[in-house]
DNA sequence: CGATCCCTTGACTTTTATCAATAAACGTGG
DNA sequence: CCACGTTTATTGATAAAAGTCAAGGGATCG
């Protein structure tokens, strides 16, 4: 059961945009971000990705997206031919299969909320936010969790310039709502802080809900 | 074979943001927006669904969204309970199952592209771009299609403001790329101008790639 | 310990949003 | 079918937010 893993170090790519999809890959450590690049270079990051999660589960004949370690990476390799019979063969697997990509597309649905609508200090504020729930800490919890990615990768996953995320960054930390520990470990001080600057959707159905 | 439809007329709502997510629907004729609003009012279009597609595919208990239509919608309802069931009995149904939501998640994945790192003109060309192929025209055809939605539609889908569009479609009308048509159609007058100003990937793979 | 890379901060510019005033399209009823 | 009222869109002037350019400061890694 415990297959072989292979390694990627931090800056490789474990696919390119583009590459055959013969393949899905599972990380065991490490975190990776998934990227797309515009013709003139300009680059939006798609999602990170972190132990326990899954690349390449709906991809046609190419990737549609370059995946590059942050820091080094563990994967296992699948065939993706094996990979597909497998699920079909299993309800139980097909069930979270379908589960994962609906998992995916809910946190595109989020993000798009976040690009389209939201302000910078709301952009960075949801996205530390979302940081510290993946590390499992309580929204009330002033543990300290890690961002192993840099600002510029912070920058292009949010829709903004690295001086736009640093700067907000020093903001939330003169204000007292996080402290930062170095470039890569921020301590929440005040999670209900940031909750607020995030403007995250408590959906206001009674508010909309005019005509039948 | 051929069920009853229900009506929805245009601006009223088909689901909302909350509601028990028992029902499944396919779109038989007409366009509708799916919409998610923010605690402030601030609204997020995730997308416009047209005759032929469904709604509710991946949603959980509740919808997490609200669904309106912009025209007369005629709609097609299913109880979740029975379209799941005969899915899963279906290895074809299944696949294809699965396909839509693919699909949907690479909507939403050019669409994070399109939010977090194209400009305003940008948007507005990749918009009419991709509305110009859905009425199968080509890219080099110069027949006319129609924009159901309003231009505050367009802004929320977009991240911009109605004013904003609105001055970006006279900009292109004036440069003679598109010819407007009253307020929801359009002709193409120049569909390769626009395709150009779109920036939309055309993958450049050699470009990228500097490391093994 | 030194070199590099990444981040931070400041000054200034650009883009897009906001506010406000028409103007055009649409729908309704006469 | 036309006139009117309403809604939606356009345009202009101004403001705000975020981007760009540039300089320095801190981490981090050999």
């Amino acid at each position: 059961m415990t297959q072989k893993t292979e390694t990627v170090h931090a800056g490789e790519a474990l696919v390119w945009q583009g590459d055959a999809a013969d393949d899905v890959f599972e990380i065991v450590e490490g975190a990776m971000r998934i990227c797309r690049i515009l013709p003139d270079g300009r680059r939006a990051i798609l999602r990170f990705v972190f132990a326990g999660e899954v690349i390449g589960l709906t991809e046609g004949e190419e990737f549609s997206f370059t995946a590059e370690a942050i820091t080094t990476v563990a994967v296992r390799r699948m065939r993706r031919s094996r990979f597909e019979a497998a699920v079909d063969a299993d309800p139980a697997l097909r069930r979270e299969h379908v589960a994962l990509i609906c998992q995916e597309l809910t946190a595109a649905q989020e993000q798009m909320v976040l690009l389209g609508r939201k302000s910078a200090e709301e952009r960075v504020a949801s996205f530390l936010v979302a940081m510290m729930r993946r590390a499992g800490l309580d929204d009330r919890s002033c543990a300290a969790f890690d961002l192993p990615m840099t600002r510029l990768d912070m920058a292009d996953y949010l829709g903004l310039t690295i001086e736009t995320v640093s700067r907000i960054m020093s903001k939330l930390s003169r204000s007292g709502v996080i402290a930062a520990q170095g470039r890569h470990q921020i301590r929440g001080r005040n999670a209900a802080g940031l909750l607020a600057i995030a403007a995250d959707e408590s959906a206001p159905r009674a508010l909309e809900r005019r005509a039948a």
